[in-house]
DNA sequence: CAGCATCCCCCGGGATACTG
DNA sequence: CAGTATCCCGGGGGATGCTG
């Protein structure tokens, strides 16, 4: 039995999944993996994602250390999203549940 | 954009994602690669998940092929609950994930 | 362009009690 | 022992509108 952010869990992996947990962040990550994107630039890959909730999922992945956000000072703002150390070394799980996914589902 | 079972998802990976979503199927999936398991001994095992949720999970793991059940006909009951080769195949994502929650949460 | 603030809906998951 | 049936709660996630 672990704690982090006030949560329980039962072991690592349980506390590994609840960090790209939900329907976004695997997405996201994967995203950003091929290279910093923007505000805008992530909700269009995306997808169907809203405004608030893709706000919400950065946001969590930062307090996670799995992204940072770098901030340029113009007008209009520019923010640019990148995955950390650690967010890079999340990437080979996501990569294989993707190629285990078009293995048994190429057909959809 | 694909459909599974009138669900709809972005990609790939958010498909893959979601059959094992949720705070559960990744830790009964890890417990089952270690050998077939009765009912009981998950919930043991588990520590934590009420019998509800229990049978939803292992439900929706046989409905998406990832498990599959052996019931023995005798009284009082066994039944026994074991991995297919589709979710042998997954294995190593988790593997991955809790590794690294393990390298970066050891602290824990 | 980035990102809060509200409102609302649905569903994952817990607790408890009951059956073959 | 292995489920089913109810009831209930919190939170993930969508829609829309407003601001620096």
């Amino acid at each position: 039995m672990l704690e982090y952010n006030n949560k329980k869990y039962v072991c690592h992996l349980d506390l590994g999944i609840d960090l790209i947990r939900g329907k976004w962040k695997a997405v996201i990550l994967c995203h950003l993996h091929r290279g910093p994107k923007r505000f805008l630039e992530l909700q269009r890959i995306t997808s169907g994602i809203s405004q608030k909730v893709l706000n919400e999922k950065l946001t969590e992945l930062e307090n996670d250390g799995l992204i940072f956000k770098t901030i340029y000072p113009e007008v209009p703002p520019r923010v640019e999203f990148e995955l950390t150390e650690k967010g890079k070394e999340i990437y080979p799980a996501l990569d294989i549940l993707e190629k285990w996914s078009l293995k048994y589902f190429s057909d959809l």
